[in-house]
DNA sequence: ATGAATGTTCAGAAAGTTTTGAATGTTCAC
DNA sequence: GTGAACATTCAAAACTTTCTGAACATTCAT
């Protein structure tokens, strides 16, 4: 057992970002998986990782299957091997943009829309100082998305994992919208 | 049925802004119960909001007593009446710095503290070539987490919700850890 | 073609989470 | 003190998510 160190010490980070990984609402699994590939000496076969992940043979494939669906992980050809490898993606930036554009931006996006629907819901009711109130806390609730959309896609626009950027983006957070969020109970 | 469209509008937008809150970890009751309460036209009692949200007694009593142990929906007591009635906090900068504080700020330090601990194995482990490209890939986890605290906690030093101020603190994020994050495999 | 090695799928099991509703507790008017 | 009006608790039920493992599919060397 010469190499348990390194197992021990690469199962200690991989559970401590699987559960970062499911924190933010993905399986533990997928963040367990990412990181034990990426600390790993090189590309690892299936077979192999589940065995340092202590996973079954069905859960590692549908692992890799998402992960590379996120494209978080590439599979790699080894010539003369016969099975595959997989490696993790390294550019943290590439990672965590195209999970915000695939997972972020629709949702709120959804969101949007459904308050949008709600307000105009509201808009045809009766006029009563009860209904006007209402169409305006779920003008905040909208301007809040809005400006939510609209920093996810200035930090996407930004193309950078360091957020040094961000000063920037959050001109584009007018200051109608930037006033309309700090609102009390009117 | 002359209040079905306040009351259809008001789910409308509870529903959306649960699955928001549940898109991030909570319990969809908690951003349904808070939207309803924040729409209400007054605080409401809990067999009222039952009502409206269509949840059980228990439920409503869970997720009331969960949001006041989160800060966001706050109990008042009106005069003359005997049951409580509770009203959503409506400063959104509140909420979300309160959530962050407690939710996102705790984790990350968890986490940077067993990705040391996986370190300390490392450097312990024998110096091949592979463990000390291991030990500079836990150094990666570890400065994204340490800038991932340090930009949470200028976020809660900047006291706002609109981010407009996030340019000054990522100033916190020195260059030294900004150039690790770029990293490709080593 | 065959079979060994490997990857994938999926039905069911296991685990985890949320909700229900009946029992219990609390408060207040009388 | 009693009972009406609420609120709270918690065990069990319902539901959801994740994992397992056996069956199936694919690939490649021979």
């Amino acid at each position: 057992m010469s190499e348990s160190v390194e197992r021990e010490a690469e199962l200690l980070a991989a559970d401590a970002i699987g559960d970062v990984i499911e924190h933010w609402g993905f399986r533990k699994a997928l963040g367990r998986a990412w990181t034990m590939l990426y600390l790993a000496d090189d590309a690892l076969g299936a077979a192999e990782l589940g065995e340092r992940l202590a996973m079954s043979a069905g859960a590692v494939s549908m692992t890799l299957t998402e992960l590379q669906r996120w494209g978080v992980v590439r599979r790699v050809w080894k010539p003369g091997e016969r099975r595959e490898f997989y490696e993790a993606e390294t550019d943290f930036w590439k990672m965590i943009s195209r999970v915000v554009h695939d997972r972020e931006r629709s949702l709120v996006t959804s969101v949007r829309e459904r308050l949008e629907q709600s307000r105009a819901l509201l808009r045809k009711a009766p006029s009563t100082a009860a209904n006007r109130a209402r169409v305006e806390r779920v003008g905040r609730l909208l301007a809040f998305a809005s400006m939510a959309e609209s920093v996810i896609g200035s930090f996407l626009a930004s193309r950078r994992a360091d957020f040094s950027e961000f000063s920037n983006l959050l001109q584009l957070s007018r200051p109608s919208v930037v006033g309309a969020l700090r609102g009390r109970r009117g």
